[in-house]
RNA sequence: GCGCGCUUAGCUCAGUGGUAGAGCACAUCCUUCACACGGAUGGGGUCGCAGGUUCGAACCCUGCAGCGCGCACCA
């Protein structure tokens, strides 16, 4: 490992003799080899530090790295990395999820397009055997480019949740919640996805405004011929599963209609006249007709009023009904057409409104799903009340916390979980059924529990012993139902008594999406609490949603989504997650702008270059400032305001204000450090300096510097370990990562009268470069300045404001009389003059002035005119009227300066 | 319908009671030996609207408007 280590190292060379700008891609890579062989990411169970733990949200396992991932996990990376320069001992457990309808889905539709094949002709173990082997071909892509990011997961440690202990684990779960008595099968009103042909959960409904038509239709009554029920409906395609309509008990229109019947057009039978009050009197003609075979509500109302279930669709969304030929085998949407068309020939079509209403779309397959009843498994959810209670009382601390609130909500409204899936990729139902039983009842579809006897049914982690007499459930189980024991389930195997349970169970931190605050986060808390006796995680970090410009949420379909891996090539892993971060907002969505990881490129490169420039100034290593004491304010002022820095940091990392962190690290290296310490200093760094001076300065660099980069390695660790290397921060054999914060501040005294002065000599020296600019002489080098009124200080750091101001020189004169008309301005070092005389010509000055003036006014004139043209003022688009205006506006002003000017100079 | 959030410079956003900020973009100047992925200077905002509290409000309170998100069985 050292031998590796010290090859990393004589890989650089001298950074005086490196390329101007920073290339950070060889250097990621190289870092990264580095780490993983000092094997600095893997954690030790057995390890006296105090424990950090955090679980990676696991991606899908056949998916690829976008802009949400490396936000979400650059905030990872960054806690883990701040963690370790803490003394914990770290754990960032990663992996990835076999994310069921996902994978199934693009497996079947590569099988589609290469062979023509769909699952059912390869059958399921030959279906299964090709999905394992896509998985294994693309399983491991995103893996690669999380640790192209720089990730510092414990990658001994990862793990698949179809790995086979893990799958123990669901189906241990699944057994033990069945013994409970909470996981049930039963024939319910499920969302049905008609493409995917499976089950789904309440929460992958995604509702969505819809542009779609309300037809209202008439019924006539059956005991009397010629008087109609008026009635409306916004699928006239399920009319033939219609088994009644009801009305509101309240609603007077309709009472005499109570207990009558209607004559229900196709195909035509009698229904009758119900009274329920679901029914809105306000909505359409406040008659609703019940379809109870194909709408929620309509079912809720059907088992009210013991109604019959009529199911006129297919599985994939076709109209089953052989009795009304004209529709069966339509699709869904061809055949509501057909069904008003059809409505409006017998005469009984009123009108067609159109109507926005909201509609459920399948989450993975973006089409309508379908209200269908079907033989399902469900879960009613264990230890809600802990799981509600642990985040209310602040045992798990959400940030922002304003999402507990929407947590709340839906632990107070849950409803029972479809957990069961009718596909073939997943961890399937751990239940067997005696075949013989099975045939009994001719199919599974409509086994109902009450139907099997003890022995009729196993439910276990094996199979039964005489397996050949037994049919397993051919279902398989909601993705979520196996990623909700991830925080535990990753740590041991069922019934292991596992050190690295012991040891970071529960987790320190949780960052993730607040879009799977119910699919996941929620159902880790209950899970965590039934199965590992405890919470999961104490804290739970939401993280921004990523959205365009525009405000769009990223798509590929869109292809508004930037490749990361494009944008590392481009700016530098490190750049990339510096530039997310720093724009990163607390509580809100992030607009992602690509110049922002420009930016973070560009702040790699202004910190190579600080490096660079210091190493050319010397390479001998100052030991360390023994006493602060005797530094110039500069120096002083720098090493404090670091210090200022690091502890600001501390109490944002404790609040979790990641983008505040960025940007204080961007303003200190930039302002502070670069702008103001390295200009200030420079003299002590050419040749004529003492080398006194220069090595107290590059000592004061070095002091700083180091800090710096350790501050900045969570965020930035490649560029900050490498110049750590090359600067010779760290030991041979020792990396950056893993050094602990030093605790003590630079400065042990107080350094508040080196601030002031250092804060007077740059505002100062800001002062008269707006002089300078003023007066047009920005780039003269040979500007000198009179300063009247200094304190007594200021004589020894005259030279030095003179470097900064970019002036010839300054004098000292406490009873300098200024020329009348010379420019001048109050600074906190005193009032300070710039002389005109010699500075500049001044009859040339006066004539360029002139002439400017005659040109400006010219100009002036133009403008004039053309505001003065009725025509222009009449004619032209207002816009370009008040542009004008602007115009004249802007030239006037000019005008009054040259003017001022002019007078300065008599 | 209920709940949550947002509204500050052209753009993206900081800023929770005391003289309006950053980055980008824009304009002018500087190819000065760390950096043009740079430096200097400058223009640009009645802080969504209306009330209220206060000596003082971008900030606290109330109402309104616009935008976004979540939840909800109005066909």
């Amino acid at each position: 490992m050292l031998d590796k280590w010290r090859r990393v190292w004589q890989a650089s060379a001298p950074m005086s003799e490196l390329p101007k700008a920073y290339e950070p891609s060889a250097v990621e890579a190289r870092w990264y080899a580095a780490w993983l062989d000092g094997k600095c990411f893997e954690a030790n169970p057995a390890s006296g530090k105090d424990a950090y733990s955090i679980v990676i949200p696991p991606p899908n396992v056949t998916g690829i790295l976008h802009l949400g991932h490396v936000l979400n996990n650059a905030l990872q990376d960054i806690l883990a990395r701040r963690a370790r320069q803490k003394g914990k001992e770290v754990l960032w457990l990663p992996g990835t999820d076999h994310a069921g309808i996902a994978t199934q889905a693009k497996v079947e539709r590569e099988l589609r397009e290469s062979e023509g094949l769909s699952r059912r002709d390869l059958g399921r173990e030959e279906f299964l055997k090709r999905v394992w082997d896509f998985k294994n071909k693309h399983g491991d892509i995103i893996i690669k480019q999380l640790k192209r990011l720089g990730c510092s997961c414990d990658w001994s440690r990862e793990r698949f949740t179809m790995d086979e202990a893990y799958t123990k684990w669901v189906s241990y779960v699944f057994v033990e919640l069945f013994k409970e008595g909470l996981i049930y099968r039963g024939k319910r009103m499920v969302n049905w996805c008609p493409v995917s042909l499976t089950a789904l959960s309440d929460e992958e409904v995604i509702m969505t405004p819809q542009r779609s038509k309300l037809y209202f239709m008439k019924y006539q009554l059956a005991d009397a011929p010629g008087e109609y029920l008026e009635i409306s409906t916004t699928r006239p395609e399920t009319l033939m599963g219609d088994v009644a309509v009801a009305v509101n008990p309240k609603d007077p229109r309709f009472a005499k209609h109570i207990g009558r019947k209607v004559l229900r057009p196709f195909p035509q039978a009698e229904i009758p006249i119900i009274a329920d009050e679901h029914v809105d009197i306000e909505f359409g003609t406040g008659a609703l007709k019940i379809t109870p075979a194909h709408d929620k509500a309509d079912f809720e109302i059907g088992k009210r009023h013991g109604l019959e279930i009529i199911d006129v669709l297919t599985p994939d969304g076709r109209i089953e009904c052989p009795e009304c030929p004209e529709l069966h085998g339509l699709d869904r949407f061809v055949a509501r057409k057909k069904a008003a068309a059809m409505l409006e020939e017998m005469g009984l079509l009123l009108k067609v409104e159109e109507y926005e209403n909201n509609v459920g779309f399948s989450e993975r397959a973006h089409v309508p799903v379908e209200p269908r009843i079907s033989m399902q498994w469900f879960l009613k959810y264990p230890c809600v009340k802990e799981a509600a209670d642990a985040v209310a009382n602040g045992e798990i601390k959400f940030r922002p916390e304003r999402w507990a609130k929407t947590y709340a909500h839906w632990m107070e409204n849950l409803q029972d979980w479809c957990i069961s899936r009718q596909l073939w990729w997943g961890h399937q139902i751990p239940v067997w059924y005696r075949k013989d039983k099975l045939e009994a009842l001719k199919n599974a579809e409509s086994l109902d529990m009450a139907d099997l006897s003890a022995g009729d049914i196993h439910v276990g982690i094996e199979p039964p012993a005489d397996a050949v007499n037994w049919t397993r459930d051919e279902d398989v189980m909601d993705t979520w139902f196996s990623s909700w024991l991830w925080p535990f389930a990753t740590m041991g195997d069922v019934g292991e008594n596992s050190p690295t349970l012991a040891k970071f169970y529960p987790t320190t931190d949780l960052v993730t999406g607040p879009d799977i605050i119910f699919f996941w986060v929620a159902r880790m808390i209950m899970a965590g609490f039934r199965f590992a006796g405890e919470i999961p995680f104490g804290n739970v970090f939401f993280t921004s949603i990523i959205r365009d410009l525009q405000g769009r949420k990223m798509s590929k379909s869109l292809g508004n989504s930037p490749d990361p891996i494009d944008l590392m090539e481009k700016y530098g892993a490190d750049g990339l997650r510096f530039g997310l971060l720093r724009i990163a907002p607390v509580g809100a969505d992030l607009r992602f702008d690509e110049s922002a990881v420009e930016e973070g490129r560009n702040f790699a490169n202004k910190l190579y270059n600080a490096c660079r420039f210091r190493q050319m100034a010397g390479t001998d290593r100052c030991d360390g400032i023994a006493d602060t004491a005797g530094l110039p304010p500069y120096h002083l002022n720098v090493m404090s305001r670091l210090d200022e820095l690091a502890a600001d940091l501390e109490e944002a990392y404790a609040d979790y204000r990641f983008g505040e962190i960025a940007q204080r690290l961007y303003e200190f290296l930039w302002n502070d450090f670069c702008d103001k310490f390295l200009e200030a200093v420079k003299l002590d760094l050419r040749e004529s300096a003492t080398p006194a001076a220069r090595a107290m300065t590059l000592g004061t660099f070095d002091a700083v510097m180091s800090r710096y980069l350790q501050l900045l390695s969570p965020y930035m660790p490649h560029i900050a370990e490498e110049l750590s290397a090359r600067m010779g921060y760290v030991a041979e054999g020792e990396f950056l990562m893993m050094k602990l914060l030093p605790a003590a501040p630079l400065v042990s005294g107080d350094a508040k009268a080196a601030r002031d002065q250092a804060a007077a000599i740059y505002e100062a020296a800001g002062r008269m470069r707006n002089l300078k600019a003023e007066y047009q002489v920005a780039s003269r080098k040979d500007v000198r300045f009179v300063v009247r009124g200094a304190p007594a200080w200021l004589a020894a750091e005259i030279q030095v404001l003179a470097l900064l101001a970019g002036a010839g020189g300054i004098e000292i004169d406490a009873a300098y009389e200024a020329p009348k008309g010379t420019p001048a301005a109050i600074t906190p070092v005193g009032e300070v003059y710039m002389p005109l005389e010699g500075l500049i010509d001044v009859e040339a000055e006066r004539a360029r002035i002139s002439k400017e003036i005659e040109r400006v006014r010219v100009e002036v004139k133009k403008c004039e005119g053309k505001l003065g043209n009725a025509s222009f003022v009449d004619r032209a688009p207002a816009e370009v009227v008040e542009q004008e205006k602007a115009r004249l506006e802007d030239w006037r002003r000019k005008l009054e300066q040259l003017g001022e000017m002019l007078a300065a100079l008599a």
